[in-house]
DNA sequence: ATATGTGCAAACTGTTTGCACACGA
DNA sequence: TCGTGTGCAAACAGTTTGCACATAT
């Protein structure tokens, strides 16, 4: 595959210029201000090959879409139960590679996902007691 | 929902003798073997509820199919690239937990998914060479 | 009697894929 | 020209859901 079609630029620009993790659907909205008639195939496409070279992030926390991430470096992703919400969280160290290693396994893609209730609904729970 | 139907023991008890990471299809067949006429959306709905009270885990590796893991407490999930195999790891700290709360996250429960090859998927790839 | 769970099968929906065409080297 | 990427739309498949019936309290 090519390096940089237009479409897959376009792509990777809505990912880099968001700090949302879209799903295939927004991203597609989003690339078709730029370019009208890109298809949602084509994004799916895009989307796969970016991620299996590692270039972005794919996660699903089982809301039945699968997000992307166009930071691939480590970090956590805070899924908030109520709003729905994925934010990151920086770690200290990418202690998931380590513990792969350690079994002789060889990771390239750590993925962290905490399940709970952000700090916004949080203080709105308080709020409704 | 009551708590112990034998269809959702039945599931629990399918959960907890594997180790490996079963989708919602292979833990139907399982408890076929038990309750011959069950449903598939039974065995949907339990994991569902199983998932939502924090008995199991429901984790995405992106194969396409939801896995599930009978031990709900926080450790590693290798997943192998190569044979689809996903491992578990012990882990020293739930860093993950750590990291949410930091930003007032309240977390209930912490997914780590590392990708990348297997130890035996690595010895086999070293024979080829 | 009432509320909850189940079996069955149809429906749903995010994602994938085949094919003919477009585009860059 | 040739290989790769795209647009389009149909197909796919894992999962969900409505409904009537079963089961436990």
């Amino acid at each position: 595959m090519k390096n940089f079609s237009r479409q897959r630029e376009a792509i990777l620009n809505v990912l880099h210029s968001t700090d949302v993790h879209p799903t295939a659907g927004w991203v597609y909205e989003r690339v078709r201000e730029t370019i009208p008639n890109i298809s949602l195939g084509t994004v799916y496409r895009n989307l796969a090959e970016l991620t299996r070279s590692g270039e972005i992030l794919s996660l699903s926390v089982g809301d039945g879409y699968e997000h992307y991430d166009g930071n691939s470096a480590p970090h956590a992703h805070l899924h908030c139960r109520i709003c729905g919400s994925i934010e990151d969280a920086e770690l200290e160290s990418d202690s998931l590679a380590d513990a792969a290693r350690c079994r002789g396994f060889t990771p390239d893609t750590s993925v962290y996902i905490a399940y709970g209730v952000c700090a916004e609904c949080n203080s709105k729970k308080e709020k409704q007691i």
